[in-house]
DNA sequence: GTCTATACAAGGATAGAC
DNA sequence: GTCTATCCTTGTATAGAC
């Protein structure tokens, strides 16, 4: 393994313990056995770093994201659960989301691009899933209802996990919240959409045991 | 106008401004025309400073929040609104809500309270406007849902907001996200309640003029 | 490519003079 | 109450040895 990918990948997993934030270079340079001239001979400067992260989590994501011939509720349902994976394994990324854009030009720049192909790409899930009968919308209000609530759980799911559920397992909190995106275009599916959502919701039950979804928190 | 209250009036506004993690100590003394060591007087450390400001916010939302005799769906919607004007006379608590409760131990100590109190409230005013006939929901189930989708909105609408409609008047924010959840409790509604989440969001979309009501972002 | 050494400005925190 | 001086740590940058 490269030190470059050496260097990113202790830098993951000190960024999501600690934040990152609060991890220092010279931490980072200790717990690789390595000196700060080192790392900052592959990333000049901390932002370089994390955006470098940004970018494996967009590579991770694309494979996931490329669109199948045709798509149902079952399947958008659990590409969002494989998002949501990908999601917690770069979780610091989430947990700064707001002053990495606002702070780090190089995050912000690449995030301008990023988030305008991820709302399409959502918005193009739901008109896909609309055209083969499995949800049934009446507006383009609708629509955007739908596109900016799961967008907004998106991004922010991993923040609330972290104060609130942070002693449950992942794999739990990815199911209650990817259960919440199917209970929210639950309303909108038709019959064949119903069946499909209460699929993905059993599969959750079962796997969760009952601790969150169904639990009032 | 004592020189505590001078303090956390000239912080809130540079916190916000620039986020509480951005703003030096130096800065808020020099921008105050005061020396460091005046602040620390008062406060001791940054993280007595901010927890000084959640205090402020609690009594302010506490005045809200108070039960009225009986809750309507739309007093319901309004209130929620009116939380929302609070939180963000009060944003950069919210931008920084995640690190705030893992790195700052006193406001980690007051969340644990204030949180307990907030979702017990929320539940009981769900339940509150099902007994008033305006929901009609079959189980527990669907009120951990509701719950626990407003919850998240309500504490991370300021953070996708701050990256996706800063652009936007504070009011038109504020309506596009009370009216998420208005939407998000429409399903549950009895024809009574939807008369008055209609009424809502008619008041929604004559405030913001359909710029973000309706459009596919 | 890797490491050492050093420098600088900025951050929070603190002790003590007045 | 207010201010001064100081301490330690941070991110970043640089120059140069090997």
């Amino acid at each position: 393994m490269g030190t470059k990918t050496k260097i990113t990948e202790k830098a993951l997993g000190l960024f999501n313990q600690n934040g990152i934030e609060y991890v220092g270079m010279r931490e980072l340079a200790a717990s690789l056995g390595m000196q700060i001239g080192n790392i900052t001979y592959y990333f000049p400067t901390k932002n370089d770093l994390v955006n470098q992260l940004a970018v494996d989590l967009s590579a991770l994501n694309a494979k996931i994201l490329t669109p199948p011939g045709n798509l149902s509720m079952l399947s958008f349902l659990e590409m969002r659960a494989r998002v949501f994976e990908n999601q917690y394994a770069y979780r610091c990324l989430f947990l700064s989301f707001v002053h990495l854009i606002k702070q780090n030009p190089i995050i912000a720049k690449r995030y301008k691009k990023v988030e305008k192909e991820r709302a399409e790409g959502l918005i193009d899930n739901i008109k896909m899933l609309e055209k083969e009968k499995y949800l049934k919308i009446d507006s383009g209000e609708d629509i955007a209802f739908l596109a900016s609530t799961m967008g907004l759980i998106a991004r922010f799911w991993i923040s609330e996990a972290a104060i609130s559920y942070n002693h449950l397992p992942v794999d739990h909190q990815i199911r209650h919240y990817s259960g919440l995106i199917a209970k929210i275009v639950a309303p909108f599916a038709t019959k064949r959409g119903h069946t499909q959502i209460d699929e993905f919701l059993d599969n959750a039950k079962h796997m969760d045991g009952g601790t969150m979804v169904g639990k009032q928190e």
